[in-house]
DNA sequence: GTGGTTTAGTGTATCGTTACACTAACCTGT
DNA sequence: ACAGGTTAGTGTAACGATACACTAAACCAC
């Protein structure tokens, strides 16, 4: 039960330890093919692993990386992780889950944390407004890559991103819901803590503007800070934002909701509310997580290439880990999708049906 | 950017590295107060965090759990994930994540990966029906805590196990739908290569025939195995399964998914065939994963405590990795509760409606 | 056969922490 | 006053792997 260490090896194959880590370490040109089937041989005989411990005492380095996200029991981000995990493992290495709520405290525990464990990069699922959190730990050489940081950001530092473009995002449901004829558009933002939702809202208003519609501020709800861990907590934001915004003088036809999740809490508030979905109020999300086709009627929303933002995400970090790639922050943003479902249909309220 | 070390700590506290060392770990009884802040004082000016790898070359083990599941992106696997890494963190231990897709060679291949990082103790969100395959890294050393094992197994060696009474959960299921007055109860098992899943189907076989009612091995359908990755693979058998015995000569009036992700797909499939739940149809899950209630109509399934399961894994796993705890493999059964909702009505055939 | 170059290795300090063995200084009872 | 005990520390050899600086032997050209 006592490790076999890599002096073991070396005495079995008969030779020193050095040639042991020359061969380990692809230095194997140093030597005779003779000498290095011994060397293998003697690590078969043994079952020797390398200890990663001493391994990354010494060099520093360590085969791990974090990924924090606000939580994997939110749909999205458990896919997230999933894919991750899949690219990460496809270079060697293994992935260190954090939670973070979405708070800067925890994330910032969690990258000590980390830092601790000898993690050199991380990645963020979430994406606050603000870095400042993790300004010391940059600075000490932790890497970041996050899931969508825009240009927005007057952080200290500039860390790399690669997500999706959040302002076409809603830009492209926007539209699709003035093409069906609504024009008082609903929007549920949640807190709009992090990057992505700030964008979120800004390509709505935007495409709202340029259609020339006044913003009703009123039709915007941005609600609380969800409790921490229950992943339920969206729904019932959502549910919330819905009676907020079903019970105005004037509702909206239509409510774009900041992700799917909320989304299905719209479902739940409009099914309170005797409001039918979609022929009173048309209902859009974003993320296009795993039960969106199933729910009733099927969600109109927004499908963001996940496994390839996760895929980019793990080469762009390790590429920083293993000092591949020195230039500058990259801010990559790939390219979304509309999902058009049954949530969402002509406004009644003129011509048509 | 080089580290800041014990000694670092040390210096500027004007004490021995081996104080700065018995402070951090606990032995802070041999010192004077006065010592013992200025130590902190020092620790807390430096920002200094100790270094896991070093630490564990010496001690020989790692702040690191292994977390094996099928997928996180699985809602119910995602909301496991979510607590076991919380109760973790609280123990100070961080979560490595690996996705298996339930097949024996990831499992082997992810647990090996993790021995050469140093991990000595993982949690199995999954629980195949052998464990043969993991029984070398046993006797090495490795701990195992498996979300679900009975007594079913013939295993070489006797791995903690902590889980809920499946037998239990699907007998729950079936007697509602007796009580409810069905008697052609369908039962979508999926592949049966888990121990959770056997013991699914044997409640309901049991139940049945402790109610006088002969097993239709035509009602029991299992489907194949899902293709790797897809979160959505489950929905899409549950389908399938649907369409299966609804299509039977005599078909069921109810029919019980092995869990709530295959429900959904029964919804799915009923639909397609113009079957409404629960007029002409009874839909009953496992799981109660975030969404059941939301569903139209919500899922009457089985709530698993899985947040305690995770917190006492955590805690089996960490008691063995720190050695207070030597006695024989443990297998505990939480108990599983049956949440009512509308996706189960009384059999219309007779008597009432 | 001398000087220079290549080949095929080897020796060992080092990474940051821990835990054992040690001690200097003070206290206490008789 | 002195043995014995306690308090509040200190010194240092490991843990296992790496990588730099070495070298012994062989080879080659002239």
């Amino acid at each position: 039960m006592a490790r076999t260490t890599i002096a073991d090896v070396a005495r079995l194959a008969n030779v020193s330890v050095s040639s042991v880590s020359n061969l380990l370490n692809g230095r194997s040109q140093r030597m005779r093919p003779a000498t290095r089937t011994r060397i293998q041989n003697a690590i078969k005989e043994l079952g020797y692993t390398p200890s990663f411990a001493a391994r990354q005492l010494k060099t520093g380095h360590s085969p791990f990386i974090g990924l924090i996200v606000p939580s994997v029991a939110d749909p999205f981000f458990g896919s997230f992780a999933r894919f991750v995990e899949e690219a990460a493992s496809q270079r060697g290495y293994q992935v260190l889950l954090g939670n973070s709520d979405r708070t800067a405290e925890r994330e910032k525990a969690y990258a000590e944390m980390l830092w601790g464990s000898g993690v050199r990069g991380i990645i963020f699922g979430s994406s606050l407004v603000k870095f400042d959190h993790l300004e010391s730990l940059y600075k000490e050489g932790m890497h970041f890559v996050s899931f969508y940081r825009s240009t927005h950001s007057g952080d200290q530092f500039s860390a790399d991103s690669i997500g999706v473009d959040n302002i076409q995002a809603t830009r492209l449901l926007t539209k699709h819901l003035l093409a069906l004829g609504h024009r008082r558009i609903g929007f549920i933002s949640g807190p709009t803590d992090m990057i992505c939702r700030l964008d979120r809202v800004e390509g709505y208003t935007s495409t709202l503007e340029e259609s020339g519609i006044e913003i009703d501020q009123q039709l915007i709800w941005e609600g609380a800070h969800p409790s921490p861990g229950k992943a339920s907590a969206y729904i019932e934001l959502g549910r919330q934002g819905a009676h907020y915004l079903l019970s105005l003088p004037a509702p909206p036809s239509a409510i774009i909701a900041i992700n799917d999740m909320h989304a299905f809490g719209v479902y739940a508030g409009a099914r309170d509310l005797g409001v039918v979905i979609p022929d009173d109020l048309s209902v859009a999300g974003i993320d296009d997580i795993v039960v969106t086709d199933l729910a009733v009627p099927p969600l109109t929303t927004i499908k963001q290439p996940i496994q390839d933002i996760a895929r980019l995400s793990v080469e762009r970090i390790i590429d920083r880990l293993e000092g591949n790639d020195f230039e500058e922050a990259i801010h990559r943003i790939l390219p979304s999708t509309l999902v058009v479902r049954e949530s969402t249909a002509k406004f009644p309220g003129r011509s048509n049906h």
